[in-house]
DNA sequence: GATGAATGAGCATTCATTCAT
DNA sequence: CATGAATGAATGCTCATTCAT
């Protein structure tokens, strides 16, 4: 029963197992739905261990989740600001979105549906200072657009709304196999659609 | 401890009364998070009399979700149905949904949030059912406008994204009192956005 | 497994087995040594049957607690009230003291050696209500004797020093089987001795 | 997070650091309630460190036991063995008691409250020899007394009854800040009161 | 219909202890 | 001597469900 190997490296290694563990599991059954003992089984690892490197199922699922919107919202910002041309931002935006959500479809899962999820509570100051981070970019990137008149002003939450409610929409059929449209259609006629309702019409 | 009145009457009144309690609880902290004793709390009921009612947890929560999704489904259909032009169709369709949304917090969050609910496992021919007839009644509708080229064709998965996505991104925002848009703005800017996606440009 | 005969007679049985399973396994081995499994196996009772009468482990403790140590407090206030002459009186509370660690050693045990435990924690308005009449009553009985020039007067600390010092140190002896003088002769002896040191001397 | 200093000066720090933080921890909280963990954290040692110089958690209470009844029966030999007078020598020992009790709460707390624990199953040597020679060294003094007519011959559970009850029982109230009487004052009342019972009477 | 005692599997978590480095 | 990752049995407690009354 015992595991031999506790090297330096190993224990980085048992660490990151538990974290993909508990990535599956949340992303297929929910957070509730999982239980520790599952972690564990999934992680080869033992009780006592997985609560060595986390106090918590809830904080174990607050690392999980901040690493996955970490590098989702990173994703998102450093193609949207690579762009100067407004429709080309927009298209970066919902087609970084699609093919994170085809590439990576637990953390996805994860991230995007189990949204309200109860582990959140723990106000966690890394997730703050994420999304503190990720709105400012994002909103500089419109303000900066609307001032150069590319985009008409509009009330952020209906930017957001028709930017990403499509995207979420399509990645929930998509991730649920129910689907029937490719990904890349997807993202020309949603980004097609954004732009009609966003851009400075002429 | 005891109940007195136990007349039909009085029981009817019970039943509703757990169903609201179950209603209330599962839109405020999810189905898993429920306890079959919160709802029982709740409702002022014993267990034995809830389990009176409904045979498990899992069948509550599904009666509880075809109701809302009943009404919700036929309050959309009833909207569309009587709309032979087809923007006054989307808007009827689009603002339904916010507007319900909006008077019924607890339906909604509950429908909509925890969608992916273990409950609805049980292959519920009701539900089965109901989703058969909207679906047909939907697909009817825009079939026609596409026939007589008001609306042009599309795969049906984009469609839905379309319409819906917003629909529910905006929700999401509103139940979580982080709009900051009315309802009645949201309307039109997501009714106008669905029409310049769908319709035949001319 | 399953028990047969729940009526509610036996429900009253079974609540009143926890509480001796719970009152010898803590007087045996202490609070925390205790497991609630410990007291169902020895209650013959589930886990939720438990539960389902006690709230908390330290509910169940607290409600051990304040059973034995009413029992105790009236004993010792019936006693004493009874007795107008001074001596009789101090002699009441050492002879019921004795004579009660004596007849109930499981009580004894779990009221005296455990005093200072954790699960008291929880600020049982009972326990205070009971502490209050007690303290009233003993404080009243020797205000009295004062007052009549029988007993002289003393910090109230002292008093109860010098009476129940010595019971609770004998109790200690005679319960872990180490005294070598009978339960009389200490009575006798520990009378004189509060007696010779309480009494206003002649 | 290493410590680099392990000079054996420091770790002779490092021994006694755990020893106290233990006192400390079992003094407030209790043997069964104080865990290795809170112990390393507050002797600011590993795990392994602490099981580097204790075997277990009850070789390590066992080790702070006998330390601190080790002295306090060496204060109690020395006080008494000074005085050849008999109310002297019970004096000594009621003051001697209280004044350590006042000066040493946390041992005095540990030591007496604790007294009933598990970790004394472990038959230790080392404190069946403490206990030898106390109690020959004080039955040899009072057999002395006794020889001398002082003290009047008595089962010796009754003379520990009257001598060391009071003092305990007013150590709890004086520990858990109910006390009223001061310690010096509680002195000279416990010792007349011991020395009426226990001396011959002229 | 209603009640609530009883069930027992399951869960999150703790904790003393071991051991490779 | 010191470190801290790893272990896994044990614990207090929850909860959906059953059933006699």
């Amino acid at each position: 029963m015992k595991r031999q190997n506790s090297t330096h490296a190993l224990s980085h290694t048992r660490k990151l197992a538990i974290i993909e563990a508990a990535l599956s599991l949340f992303s297929k059954k929910g957070f509730t739905e999982t239980s520790m003992s599952d972690i564990c089984q999934a992680a080869d690892a033992s009780t006592g261990s997985v609560y060595h490197h986390f106090k918590s199922k809830e904080q174990l699922a607050a690392a999980v989740y901040i690493e996955g919107i970490g590098e989702y919202q990173r994703g998102i910002m450093d193609a949207l600001v690579r762009e100067e041309d407004a429709r080309a931002g927009i298209r970066a935006i919902i087609s970084f979105h699609l093919t994170w959500v085809k590439e990576h479809p637990l953390w996805a899962r994860f991230l995007f549906h189990q949204r309200h999820a109860s582990f959140m509570d723990s106000t966690d100051d890394a997730l703050n200072t994420l999304n503190k981070t990720f709105a400012e970019t994002m909103g500089g990137w419109f303000k900066k657009q609307v001032h150069r008149g590319t985009i008409r002003p509009r009330n952020w939450d209906l930017v957001i709304v028709i930017i990403l409610g499509p995207c979420q929409e399509f990645s929930r059929l998509y991730l649920s196999g129910k689907s029937v449209s490719s990904v890349d259609e997807a993202i020309e006629f949603l980004t097609e659609t954004a732009w009609l309702s966003l851009a400075v019409s002429t």
